[in-house]
DNA sequence: CGGATCGAC
DNA sequence: CTATGTCGATCCG
């Protein structure tokens, strides 16, 4: 057992951060200096590094073998450390499984994998495109080169960027002695004693970072900044209009100003280099930059350093995470490219290891390690094992790195998902100090939603106790929420059950976090608002949604259930929460458990069952039927869904045989869902499920062929991407309205049980679905967008009921991509995972994509019908 | 849906 | 003494 490895493993995150670089006077005898080191090759200039490490005056380095040492001395007993040591157990556990996996693959089922894997790689290959030109600029050491141009004392220094208990980043001096980003400052200082630390000015490197992106959006106003510190450019368009440019276009003056400044600039990579034609210094001070990409990239870093005094490495090649490798080959302040040939891209992966590639990290590496990949062309020779072995996300990801492919575009940034907030703090235990700390989370994060117009339903908790353990809970709430009180409301819930949960001990613990997640999509902000909000006020009960100006959600819950005993089981619960919540005034009752005091709890069960029996004698509805449109009543709301079952069953099976009869697939008219996946999958993948967990696992595949249309109804709708484009997506705005509003009662999402309880919902659909207009007003239909006037709430409803059955029927018929598992090959073998990292620079090339977001892509990509086809053909 | 994990900056 | 903060993604139950 190799204890360290937590460290070693560090030590290999050491990204040529052992490196000497010469500084130059940038000046104009720095040109001509600069010609006589021009064609020094990347290979010489790794050799003078190296040569020159080892004795620069005064500033001696620590080797690897002493850097581990000193880390471990400081380390070891910890809490941190025995925690990672855990961490490390369970990976190993993880890889333990995948050997023991591993064993049971035959030779058979290799020999298969290899032979579909192959002819995926075919296909991959025919669809290689290599005629974008992307760039990634990545600023040096950005935080510590800021603070040492604008210190000049620390510049000959080790520096560091961050505080004591965690470093940020550090300067090229300081990495000799082993101190990196993402170490303690204190173990820094023993590394390094004579180490100066810098804390953070994050407003100053944003202005940095401002006249950089600056400069960038010149080259591609699309451009794609990841952090502070790095870009991705793609300079496909730029270098073709560049192309007719006149040479005073391509002239860039040096700073007169900074030119008695020292400014860093390596020798590897000259301004002027071995193409003269194309670039010369026709006046004293300026310099003409070529059309190349090469030259249009050292003209970006040329004017970044001119600009800001600060250097920057770039990486050039035909995709983003080729250009991403790159921009580390030649750093600090170099840059490298790989051509657009097909064997150049292979010739860089060969002996690259795995570990550089973005998106691999420290847990992938081990696990593959454990199976002999070290570099990517190993990684490629084991394609068929790890088709095996990984999830299809995963070896697919594999396969794409291992040919070297990866996005050929530059995606915009989706929406954002989640807005979070968390802080480390010395152990708290007390529950006092952590429900208001709670409280001073949510103020926080509440402040920035707002800022962002942003409102969530889920609100996750995280903490992390004094022994590095990190949990997280999170529960949904049916209204978004964005203000101090209602995040508070549900947080603090989810922190009194972890209070109780180690009762009678404190929880004790050094940091907490509060998160808000599952925002509205564009489409449902818009309808809440245009439609829903006027059709509210219309009437004279509001509804649980209500958003009226000037009346806090709360008030209006309470309001509502107290005034009117017909509100809806929501308001009810809201209420009874909220009367809770008022039992709790932080500032006085905080220190007296004001959650789990028997009182308040009790009071609460009561409230609720009041709640409930209020309801359940308000039964026998009518109500029209949103599918067949006639009027059932019915007392039991089994019933009634299983009416809205079966006339979904009966529109819903003619849809499908169609479609199937489409796809001339001739199979059983339901044989539609799952069992496509079941002939798709290869034999060994079934087998892996069978000998992992035991034999109900067909069993459960079989369940869902089985489950009653209901069930896929609510699938269709559920596993749509929630943020579509034009046209407005009916099925989203079904859901919308259904969940809402309760225009008409049907079952959408089982999960809501899950808060409020199954008859509860009940009542909720069929006791407050309509609501009674008195006066005359003109509504929105939140489905057509056309305006109604009418004098009844019925008539209404019953426009939008047409409406949304049309769109919907209509839209479930046109579906191609039936929203399906079918490539979702495994439940229990999964071994590795995906991250974010692989999902934005490796999505499928050059496919056109209608503003997805990265994730969505991806599911897409794996959903889609084009894919479909692929692994159709793939597996047959 | 919720929880744990990974990975990136 | 002293081991971050924020985000997106996957996977499993």
């Amino acid at each position: 057992m190799r204890c360290g490895l937590v460290f070693t493993a560090s030590g290999q995150l050491d990204l040529g951060g052992i490196k000497f670089y010469k500084t130059y006077l940038f000046s104009r005898s720095t040109v001509k200096n600069m010609k006589k080191v021009g064609n020094s090759s990347c290979s010489d200039g790794f050799l003078l590094r190296m040569g020159l490490n080892d004795n620069k005056a005064g500033m001696q380095g620590l080797d690897k073998e002493k850097i581990n040492k000193i880390i471990m001395e400081a380390t070891k007993g910890s809490r941190f450390y025995e925690n990672e040591l855990k961490k490390d157990q369970q990976v190993n556990q993880r890889i333990e499984k995948m050997m023991q996996l591993k064993e049971k693959i035959t030779t058979q089922q290799l020999l298969k994998a290899q032979l579909q894997v192959d002819k995926l790689v075919i296909e991959l290959e025919q669809n290689r495109n290599l005629s974008n030109t992307i760039v990634h600029i990545d600023m040096d050491a950005f935080y510590a080169a800021v603070e040492m141009r604008d210190n000049p004392e620390l510049k000959e220094k080790p520096i560091a960027v961050g505080s004591m208990s965690m470093l940020s980043t550090s300067n090229y001096h300081a990495r000799r002695f082993g101190v990196r980003a993402a170490m303690p400052g204190f173990i820094a200082k023993k590394l390094c004693p004579h180490l100066t630390i810098v804390p953070l000015n994050f407003e100053k490197y944003g202005k940095v970072s401002k006249e950089v992106r600056e400069i960038l959006s010149e080259y591609d106003p699309n451009f794609m900044p990841m952090g502070l510190d790095e870009a991705y450019l793609n300079l496909t368009e730029h270098l073709e209009e560049r192309q007719n440019w006149p040479e005073d276009r391509r002239r860039f003056f040096f700073n007169t100003e900074s030119t008695t400044e020292k400014v860093l600039f390596e020798d590897n990579t000259p301004l002027m280099d071995d193409d003269p034609e194309q670039r010369h210094q026709s006046e004293e001070n300026s310099v003409v930059f070529g059309n190349s990409a090469e030259e249009v990239v050292k003209e970006i870093r040329f004017r970044i350093e001119q600009k800001t005094q600060l250097t920057a490495s770039a990486g050039i090649a035909p995709n983003t995470m080729l250009a991403k490798m790159c921009s580390d080959c030649n750093k600090p302040n170099g840059q490298y490219k790989i051509p657009p040939e097909r064997q150049a891209v292979l010739d860089f992966l060969k002996d690259l290891p795995i570990r550089k590639v973005p998106g691999i990290g420290k847990v992938t590496e081990k696990m593959l390690k454990a199976l002999g990949i070290v570099t990517c062309s190993e990684l490629y020779q084991q394609r068929a094992l790890l088709s095996l072995l990984f999830s299809e996300a995963s070896w697919r990801n594999f396969l794409d790195i291992s040919l070297g492919l990866g996005s050929t575009h530059l995606e915009r940034d989706g929406e954002r998902k989640s807005m979070s907030t968390e802080r480390t703090f010395s152990e708290m235990n007390t529950a006092e100090d952590q429900y208001s700390l709670c409280r001073e989370l949510c103020r926080d994060l509440a402040q920035e939603l707002q800022k962002e117009g942003l409102k969530g339903k889920t609100v996750t908790l995280k903490l992390k106790n004094v022994n590095f353990e990190v949990k997280t809970r999170a529960s949904t709430v049916l209204s978004s929420v964005s203000t101090e009180e209602e995040i508070f409301a549900v947080a603090k819930d989810l922190l009194g059950t972890e209070i109780d949960s180690v009762a009678p001990h404190p929880l004790r613990i050094r940091l907490m976090g509060v998160r808000v997640s599952g925002f509205l999509s564009e489409e449902e902000k818009k309808y809440q608002q245009k439609s829903i909000t006027s059709f509210l006020k219309s009437g004279r009960e509001v509804g649980f949604l209500s958003l009226q100006p000037g009346m806090s959600n709360q008030e209006c819950f309470t309001k509502n259930s107290e005034a009117s005993p017909r509100g809806s089981f929501f308001d009810k619960k809201r209420a009874a929460r909220q009367l809770n919540r008022e039992n709790f005034s932080p500032n006085e009752t905080v220190g007296k458990q004001p959650f789990h005091d028997g009182k308040s709890s009790a009071k609460f069960v009561e409230e609720t069952k009041k709640v409930t029996d209020l309801q359940s004698s308000n039964v026998c509805k009518i109500f029209t039927c949103p599918v067949c449109f006639e009027e059932q009543s019915s007392n039991n709301l089994e019933e009634l869904n299983r009416h809205i079952d079966e006339c979904l069953n009966g529109t819903f099976i003619k849809d499908t045989v169609e479609m199937s009869k489409n796809n001339n697939s001739g199979e059983s008219t339901l044989n539609f869902l799952p069992q496509v996946k079941n002939e798709n999958v290869d034999e060994c993948q079934k087998n892996k499920k069978d000998q992992l967990a035991g034999s109900d696992q067909s069993a459960s595949t079989s369940d869902k062929s089985t489950s009653n249309s209901t069930d896929k109804f609510t699938q269709v709708i559920s596993d749509k991407p929630n943020r579509e484009r034009q046209p407005s997506n009916l099925s989203d705005m079904a859901r919308n309205v259904c969940m809402k509003q309760c225009l008409f009662p049907m079952r959408i999402s089982q999960g809501s049980e899950d808060h409020f309880g199954k008859t509860e919902h009940t009542e909720e659909t069929s006791s407050s679905c309509f609501f009674e207009a008195k006066e005359e007003s003109v509504l929105v239909c939140p489905v057509c967008n056309s305006e109604q006037k009418t004098t009844s709430l019925v008539s209404f409803n019953r426009h939008v009921d047409v409406c949304l059955n049309k769109g919907l029927i209509q839209e479930l018929t046109e579906k191609k991509d039936f929203p399906t598992k079918t490539y979702n090959m495994e439940n229990s073998d999964r071994v590795g995972g995906l991250s974010r990292g692989q999902q934005c620079t490796n999505p499928s090339q050059g496919t056109k994509r209608s503003g997805l977001t990265a994730s969505q892509s991806v599911s897409k990509k794996a959903k889609s019908s084009n894919s479909k086809h692929t692994i159709e053909k793939f597996f047959k």
